[in-house]
DNA sequence: GACCTGCTGCGGGATG
C-alpha cells in the first residue's frame, strides 16, 4: 500500500524538489481548503492541484470517482488524461481506488483515469455515467451534458475534488458561466467539494477566484477560505523587434507586414524551429504562401495552423512540431494554448497582439523548459505598431496584465441551465434558485428575471405560448420542474453549450480528405472552375453541394483567400494607455528598447505636424485633405469604442448643422468625413463643440439613436436564441444547417417576439449584449468620462499626421487599385535576394 | 497621399 510521501517519492526519483508553490498547494488542499493556481506554463501547476487529490488517493483510499479535471478543449483533455494516468502510476497510487459502487466487490479498481468529451466512445460515456473512474477529465459542455443525466447525480455526489484548467480561458466567456452553474450543481450535491483553478496570470485575479470560489454570503467575492497561490519566479520574456534599418521606408499603415518577409525568414532560419502567430486566418494563409515562395528547406517543414483547417490537418501539424519534423508553423490563435511543443525555440508575432496577455500567453509556446526564457521576435507591420511594442515591452517589465472580465445574468445560459436540470429530473424551482443566485454570474439575480427564466422554459414566454413546441419544461404533481419527454430530452442534450457560429462550408477533396471549412458566403460567390486560397495549396471549385465544396487541386497558383467573419480584437485598454503614455514620452525611464529609439522620428514628425497624445489629454485634428475636411479623434480605445463614438459624435454634429458623414475607425482613433463639402468651417467646429459631442450626458439614448439597434440586435439574437434552446440544433453527424435557414428561423421569432411580446427575456438579453459585448459600452463611457475630464487639443495641421494616415487610408479602402498579390510576393523575394547577397 | 483584416472553443444515446 502506497503512502502519502510516495508523493514526494515521485519527485524525489526524479531528481527535482517541488517547488514552494506546489507545496503550498499541498497544503491547502490538506486543510480541506479550495483555490486558484497562478504559474506560467510549464511550471508544475498540474502537479500542484494533482498533488491534494493523490495523496488523498494514496491516503484514504476513496470512493470512485474522486476528481472531476475540466479543460477547455478536447484535445487537452486527452493529453491531460495520459498525463494524470502516468503519474498515478508513477506514485503507485494503482492499487488505492476500491472498486466503485456498481463494481464487484473485493477487487480494488486501479486508479483509472476516465475521459468523457465530445470524442469519448461510447464504453467510456457509460462509465463516466456510472462513476466508474476514480479521475474523470471532461470538457465545460460534457459536464452540462453528463448532469443532464438524473443517474449521475449519486456518482457525481462521491466526488471530492473539481479542478478546472485553464480557467483564465474559460473565465471571460459565456462558457465560463455555464461551468460556473455547473459547479453551484456540484457544490449543491456535496457541499464538502473542494474547487481548484490553475490559471495564468491575469489582471483581477481576485474575481478569477470569486467567479470559481464564490462567498456564499457575497458570491461576487471570493470564498473567504479560499487561497490564491502564485509562484513568484519570473518567466523572463526576450522580446526582439524587427525594425526597419535607418532610411528605410516603413508603410504608416497596413496590416499585412509582408514587407518584413525576407527578415522573418532570416529569423525563422536562424532558429531551430518557429511559431509565427498572426491575428487572421486569412493573414495566415497568405504568410504561408509568401513564406511557401521563397523557402529554401524542404517544403514539408513548412505548415499550417488556423480555426477553419481541417482537425486532421490539424493535428498534422501538431504532430509534426513535437516530433521536431517542422521547421515553423504559421498560426491563429489556434495554437495559443493547449498542446505542449516541448521543442519551439521561438515565437514570431505578426502585427499587434493588441494585449499585453496575448503576447505573453503566445510567448509561452517557447521556452517550455525550466529556467529558460520565452523567445518572442516581435514582426511591426506598420509604423505605429513599432510604437505599441516599446508600449508592450514597458508594459511587460512592470507586470501590467488585462483582466478578463466574467459575463454576469446571461439569461440564455440560465435558461439552459434550468432546463438541463429539468431534464435530469425533478427540480424544485426555489432551491435552484438559491443554487443559481450563490454564483458570481448570478449574484443579486432579480425576481423578475427569474420569474421570466421560468417562464420561458415553460411555455416560450407570452408570444409563443400557443406554440407546443416552446412547451419544453413542465410541472410534476409537487409543483417541481421536470422534463419528460425523451424528444425533447434529446434535443435538449444536443444543443448544450454556449459556442454558436454556422453559415460554413466544409471544403472537400474530390479524392481525398476534408481540409476545413469556408465561409458561406465567401464560396457562394464563386464559380465552378475559379480559384481559391486555403488550407496552405490552390484549390479549384467543382461543385456545392449540401453544404460541401468539392474541389481539386488547382494547376493554376493565383486565387482569392477567403476571408472569416471572425470576432475582432480590440486593442485592449491596457495596451491603449501604455501606447498613449509611450507616444507623450511618458513611457518610463530605463529597460526601454530600441523599439523607443526607431519610433522617435514618428513621435518627431506628429509633434512638429500636430500635437501629441497622453494619458489625459484627449486629441483631435480637423485636416484639409483632397477629398475635403476630415475631422480625426485619437482616444486609444480599441475598434469596437471607436466605431460607436465616430456614430456618436456623427449624430450630435448632425444635429448642429444637418450633414451625414462617412465613418471609418481603428484601434487609435477615428474619422468623420462630411459629404458636404463646407463641412466642419460651416460648422464653425472649435474644441468646446467637439467636448459637447464627446459628453458622457445623454449616453444611451444618442447611442441607441445613432446605431441601427434592432438590426445589431437581430444578429445577437441569433446566438442567444440558439444558446437558450429556442432554435433547432443541427444534428451531429449530418450537414449544419445552412446559414439562409438559421437566419430565416431566428429572424421570424425576433418579429414575432418585437411585435407581440417586445419586453421578452431574450430581446432583453440580445440588446444588452450589443451595448456590452458589440459596443463595448462600459469602455465607451469610460472613455468619454475620461475625454470629459482631459484637456482636448483639437489641432489643425497642414497635411496628414502619422496618427490620421492609417484612418485616411481605411476610408479610402475599396475605392484604390488592388496590387497584385504574386507581384507582391516576387518583390519581397527578390529583396531577399538582395539581402543574400550583400 | 505613403495603402487594403478581423480569433478561439463544444456537442446524443440506446441497442444490436
Amino acid at each position: 500500500m502506497a503512502t502519502p510521501e510516495a508523493l514526494e517519492g515521485w519527485f524525489a526519483a526524479r531528481g527535482f524538489a517541488p517547488a514552494a508553490f506546489q507545496r503550498e498547494a499541498w497544503t491547502a488542499q490538506a486543510e480541506g481548503r479550495s483555490g486558484l493556481v497562478n504559474a506560467p506554463t510549464g511550471r508544475g501547476k498540474t502537479l500542484a492541484v494533482a498533488g491534494g487529490p493523490l495523496r488523498g488517493a494514496l491516503a484514504d483510499a476513496p470512493t470512485a470517482p474522486q476528481l472531476l479535471w475540466i479543460t477547455p478543449l478536447k484535445a487537452l483533455a486527452e493529453d491531460t488524461r495520459r498525463a494524470l494516468q502516468a503519474v498515478a502510476e508513477g506514485c503507485g497510487a494503482m492499487q488505492a481506488i476500491p472498486a466503485s459502487a456498481g463494481a464487484r466487490a473485493g477487487k480494488p479498481a486501479p486508479l483509472r483515469v476516465g475521459l468523457r468529451s465530445g470524442d469519448a466512445g461510447s464504453a467510456e460515456r457509460a462509465r463516466a455515467r456510472r462513476g466508474a473512474d476514480a479521475w474523470l477529465v471532461s470538457t465545460p459542455e460534457s459536464l452540462s451534458g453528463l448532469l443532464s443525466h438524473g443517474d449521475t447525480a449519486e456518482a457525481l455526489s462521491r466526488l471530492r475534488w473539481l479542478v478546472v484548467d485553464e480557467w483564465h480561458e474559460l473565465l471571460g466567456s459565456k462558457r465560463g458561466v455555464l461551468l460556473q452553474l455547473a459547479i453551484a450543481r456540484l457544490r449543491a450535491l456535496n457541499p464538502g467539494l473542494r474547487v481548484w483553478g490553475v490559471s495564468a496570470t491575469v489582471g483581477n485575479p481576485d474575481e478569477a477566484l470569486a467567479a470559481l470560489c464564490p462567498d456564499p454570503r457575497d458570491p461576487r467575492r471570493p470564498h473567504p477560505d479560499a487561497v490564491r497561490i502564485v509562484d513568484p519566479r519570473p518567466k523572463p520574456i526576450e522580446l526582439a523587434t524587427l525594425l526597419p534599418a535607418t532610411g528605410e521606408r516603413f508603410p504608416f499603415a497596413g496590416h499585412l507586414g509582408l514587407k518584413q518577409l525576407p527578415r522573418v525568414l532570416q529569423a525563422i532560419l536562424a532558429a531551430p524551429s518557429s511559431l509565427l502567430f498572426t491575428n487572421t486566418r486569412a493573414q495566415a494563409e497568405l504568410w504561408h504562401q509568401a513564406l511557401a515562395a521563397v523557402w529554401p528547406e524542404d517544403p514539408s517543414t513548412l505548415a499550417l495552423h488556423h480555426g477553419s483547417l481541417d482537425a486532421n490537418l490539424r493535428r498534422a501539424a501538431e504532430d509534426g512540431l513535437r516530433a521536431g519534423r517542422l521547421r515553423c508553423v504559421v498560426a491563429t490563435s489556434s495554437l495559443d494554448l493547449g498542446v505542449d511543443f516541448p521543442d519551439v525555440a521561438q515565437v514570431l508575432q505578426v502585427g499587434s497582439p493588441k494585449g499585453v496577455a496575448r503576447l505573453v500567453q503566445r510567448a509561452g509556446r517557447s521556452g517550455h523548459r525550466p529556467g529558460e526564457p520565452s523567445r518572442v521576435v516581435a514582426v511591426p507591420s506598420h509604423a505605429l505598431e513599432i510604437v505599441e511594442y516599446a508600449a508592450l515591452r514597458r508594459a511587460l517589465a512592470d507586470g501590467r496584465l488585462e483582466p478578463r472580465l466574467p459575463p454576469r445574468l446571461c439569461l440564455d445560459v440560465l435558461a439552459q441551465h434550468v432546463v438541463s436540470c429539468a431534464v435530469a429530473g425533478p427540480t424544485d424551482a426555489d432551491a435552484l434558485l438559491a443554487e443559481v443566485r450563490g454564483t458570481h454570474a448570478f449574484a443579486g439575480l432579480a425576481d423578475s428575471a427569474w420569474t421570466a427564466v421560468l417562464a420561458f422554459v415553460e411555455r416560450g414566454g407570452e408570444a409563443l405560448q400557443h406554440y407546443p413546441e416552446y412547451r419544453r419544461v413542465e410541472r410534476d404533481a409537487s409543483g417541481r420542474l421536470v422534463v419528460t419527454d425523451r424528444r425533447q430530452q434529446l434535443r435538449h442534450r444536443l444543443s448544450i453549450g454556449t459556442i454558436t457560429g454556422d453559415g460554413h462550408l466544409t471544403v472537400q477533396l474530390l479524392k481525398g480528405g476534408r481540409l476545413g471549412s469556408v465561409e458561406e458566403s465567401f464560396l457562394g460567390r464563386l464559380n465552378p472552375g475559379e480559384v481559391f486560397q486555403f488550407a496552405g495549396r490552390a484549390l479549384e471549385l467543382v461543385q456545392l453541394r449540401d453544404m460541401t465544396a468539392y474541389v481539386r487541386i488547382a494547376k493554376t497558383k493565383a486565387g482569392n483567400v477567403p476571408r472569416w467573419a471572425g470576432g475582432t480584437l480590440p486593442l485592449s485598454a491596457t495596451l491603449g494607455e501604455a501606447v498613449q503614455a509611450e507616444l507623450a514620452g511618458q513611457g518610463g525611464e530605463g529597460g526601454e528598447g530600441p523599439e523607443r529609439a526607431a519610433s522617435a522620428p514618428l513621435r518627431a514628425l506628429q509633434s512638429r505636424l500636430s500635437a501629441l497624445p497622453a494619458p489625459g489629454r484627449l486629441l483631435a485634428e480637423v485636416i484639409a485633405t483632397r477629398d475635403g475636411p476630415r475631422l480625426f479623434v485619437y482616444p486609444f480605445a480599441g475598434r469596437h469604442v471607436h466605431e460607436g463614438l465616430a456614430a456618436l459624435v456623427a449624430l450630435r454634429l448632425g444635429r448642429l448643422a444637418p450633414n451625414t458623414f462617412t465613418l471609418a475607425a481603428n484601434d487609435y482613433g477615428f474619422v468623420l468625413a462630411p459629404h458636404t463639402k463646407r463641412g466642419f468651417a460651416a460648422l464653425g467646429l472649435d474644441a468646446a463643440m467637439l467636448r459637447r459631442a464627446l459628453s458622457p450626458e445623454g449616453l444611451q439614448d444618442d447611442l441607441a439613436a445613432s446605431l441601427n439597434l434592432s438590426e445589431l440586435a437581430r444578429r445577437q439574437f441569433r446566438e442567444v436564441a440558439r444558446i437558450a434552446g429556442l432554435l433547432p440544433p443541427s444534428l451531429p453527424g449530418r450537414a449544419p444547417r445552412s446559414l439562409r435557414s438559421l437566419q430565416a428561423s431566428s429572424s421570424l421569432l425576433f418579429d414575432v417576439l418585437r411585435q407581440h411580446d417586445p419586453g421578452h427575456l431574450l430581446l432583453a438579453q440580445a440588446e444588452a449584449e450589443v451595448f456590452e459585448a458589440q459596443l463595448d459600452a462600459t469602455r465607451l463611457r469610460a472613455t468619454l468620462d475620461a475625454a470629459a475630464r482631459a484637456g482636448l487639443v483639437l489641432a489643425t495641421p497642414p497635411t496628414l499626421t502619422p496618427l490620421a494616415f492609417p484612418l485616411w487610408a481605411e476610408q479610402q479602402r475599396g475605392t484604390l487599385s488592388t496590387e497584385d498579390w504574386k507581384a507582391r510576393v516576387e518583390r519581397a523575394a527578390a529583396l531577399l535576394e538582395d539581402a543574400h547577397g550583400d
